[in-house]
DNA sequence: CGTCGATTGACTGCATACATATTATATGTA
DNA sequence: TACATATAATATGTATGCAGTCAATCGACG
């Protein structure tokens, strides 16, 4: 570490430290590496997600999909591409709408979502582990509640 | 999928909007919509934070800064380069330590730093507005203490 | 003084995330 | 039918974030 001699004196001290937006940053990184710590490297968060929002309701194009778990639509592509690439999802056109691509989850995509599937809940556990059982419910109640009102 | 195994957590459980990590991933995606709203497209959410950083600790390698603020040292190079094109940050080779490139802010990027000040409190305010006072504090005392443990 | 382990920074590759443009296809309307 | 508009998917460019590799360099040790 170097010494770090004071040359600027800012009119205005930022601490980044109290900025929503960076500690939520630094929240999100933690939470990708417990996932990867857990699942490992097979299947990435958004992966994952795309897997389980695939398996609940097939027979969505990839637009659908994306909004429904809050992904970019320009993303999704590279997301599928990957998932089908590894034999997990099949993407079929549309008869119906030309334009679609018909997204489903194939036996083996459910095996793997199967297997990530403890995994990921181990995930959901250590990462809020450092709070008590209300502080966890506190937690995700006030989360919902920006989601809510910032989405909705 | 045909085997005779009990996967009872599958059919239902798998509630993603439930998920810490989830909710995380989608506030972290309203917090830079709204930094790009306030901001605007000069300066991104990374950028803002290293430049903070910079002006507060001049002198600082590019390691000792990413360790700061919470970034990846691959990642930190990019950044920089991007500040430094835009004349917002000045990198010289230590002198103790001919590895390590100094990073200094600049008239200019101090005062870029400045205009862009106000723009960043009303990001911070804007995403806590769906809480109101008492619940704003409690969401960056758990935030911190989540941080605490999982970083310290 | 020379060697070795650790550190730093540069670089590559992969995976998001978003804006924008483009292409193909649908759909509403004149 | 012809045209304008809207939508789905893709391609491109920029910006992060992390893992891994490499060379240069530093500090410590013998």
């Amino acid at each position: 570490m170097s010494s770090a001699r004071p040359d600027v004196e800012l009119s205005v001290a930022l601490d980044m430290d109290a900025m929503p937006g960076h500690y939520i940053r630094r929240l999100q990184q933690v939470a990708v590496r417990l996932f990867s710590e857990e699942v490992g490297s097979e299947l990435t968060p958004v992966q994952f997600a795309a897997l389980v929002a695939i398996a609940q309701r097939s027979g969505l194009g990839q637009a659908d999909l994306a909004a429904q778990i809050g992904y970019d639509r320009a993303t999704i592509g590279g997301v599928i591409d990957r998932l089908e690439a590894k034999g997990w999802v099949s993407r079929t056109p549309s008869r119906e709408d030309r334009r679609q691509n018909i997204v489903a989850i194939t036996p083996a995509g459910e095996q793997a979502m199967a297997q990530a599937t403890a995994a990921v809940q181990r995930v959901q556990t250590r990462f809020l582990s450092p709070l008590d059982s209300d502080e966890q419910q506190v937690f995700e109640r006030l989360c919902r509640k920006l989601l809510g009102y910032h989405l909705g």
